[in-house]
DNA sequence: ATTCTAAAGTCAACGTGGTTGACATGAGGC
DNA sequence: GCCTCATGTCAACCACGTTGACTTTAGAAT
C-alpha cells in the first residue's frame, strides 16, 4: 500500500471509433478514473488504498456492522478482508468490539480519525461529481442518474 | 488468468446515505461494474482478462501501433505490458511485425481471431450501454454524456 | 566501419489485492 | 460436555502492477 497512481491513459480519445458507442464506453472508463484519481492520491498519502476506502465507506454507513456482513457487502473473502481491516484497526481508524449481548460477532465502528479520513477521501470523489452536475444542470444530472441506474441494474 | 468474477456488492444500496451525493458515488461504482461484468465473464471463458481486453481494444483502433505508443496509451510499464501482450501473440490474436522501412519499432495488429474476441467482449459492454440509453431516451443519454465528459476532463 | 542511440525484449525482486484450503479459537445453544 | 457459528490465522497460489538492470536489434552519425 503506497504509491500514487500514475498518469495513465493520457488524454482520452486519440483512438478512432469503430462503433457509435465506443465513445460512451471510453467515457465510462475515464469517468471512473476521473472520479477516483484525486481520492486515490489522497489515500496513498495516508498509506491507504482503494480497499481500505471501501471498508471505511461501508463501516461509516453501517456502524456496528459485523465482519460477516461486511464481507458480504464488499464481495471479497474473509482472508482478503483481513489484512486491510487489521491495518485500519492498528491505525485506530476502526474499532472492533464484541457487543454486550451478541458476543458471537464483532461490531465495527469508525473512530474519529477514521471518520475524518473516510470523509476526506469520499469528499474528493463527491467534489468531482458535484462539479460535473453543476456544469450540466439538473436535467443533465437526472439523465446521468437514469442511465447509471439502468446500467447498475442490468445484471 | 481464469475465474469468472463473483457476485460482489450484492444489490447496490442497503447503505444509509451520509451525503446527498453518496447515491451518485455508488452509482458510479455499480455502473462500472454493471458495464464490465458480462464482458469480464466472457473474457474469463477465453482465459483472458481486463488487461488483455484493453490491449485488444486499443490495437483494434490503432492498427500498426508500436509498442511504445501502446505503453503510453495504456499507462503501464513496458514490463507490465509484456506478459499479457506475449500471451496474445502466442494465441495468435495479435501479430507483431517489423515494418519494411521502420525496422526500429514493431507494429501490432489484430488477427481475425483477435478482432473477433475484441468485438465480442466490447459488444457485451456496448450492449449494456445501449439498453440503458434506450431506456432513458436521447435527452437522458445526452445528459449522461455531458456529466461523464465533465468528470473525465476534471483532471 | 565503429560508435552512439532508441526501441524492444528479458530477468529478477518486490508489493498488493485477490483466491482456496485447512485449521484454531471463542462464545452461545442444546 | 458437545455442537455450531463467527471469527481469526496460516500457507500456497495467481494476476497485475512496479523498479532496476541488463541484452538485443537496428538505424544514425562521425
Amino acid at each position: 500500500m503506497a504509491k500514487a497512481p500514475q498518469a495513465a491513459g493520457l488524454h482520452r480519445a486519440s483512438l478512432t471509433k469503430l462503433h457509435d458507442l465506443d465513445a460512451a464506453l471510453e467515457l465510462m472508463y475515464y469517468g471512473w478514473r476521473g472520479m477516483t484519481l484525486e481520492a486515490d492520491a489522497y489515500l496513498a498519502k495516508q498509506g491507504l488504498s482503494r480497499p481500505h476506502h471501501r471498508i471505511l465507506y461501508v463501516v461509516a454507513r453501517r456502524p456496528d456492522i459485523a465482519i460477516g456482513a461486511l464481507i458480504e457487502i464488499l464481495g471479497i473473502s474473509k482472508q482478503a478482508l483481513n489484512r486491510p481491516l487489521n491495518l485500519l484497526v492498528e491505525r485506530k481508524l476502526v474499532t472492533s468490539k464484541r457487543s454486550p449481548e451478541q458476543h458471537r460477532s464483532k461490531l465495527l465502528r469508525l473512530t474519529e480519525a477514521g471518520r475524518r479520513i473516510e470523509q476526506r477521501a469520499s469528499d474528493h470523489e463527491r467534489k468531482v461529481l458535484r462539479e460535473a452536475f453543476d456544469r450540466v444542470g439538473a436535467s443533465g444530472a437526472a439523465g446521468w442518474v437514469g442511465v447509471m441506474e439502468a446500467i447498475a441494474d442490468s445484471n
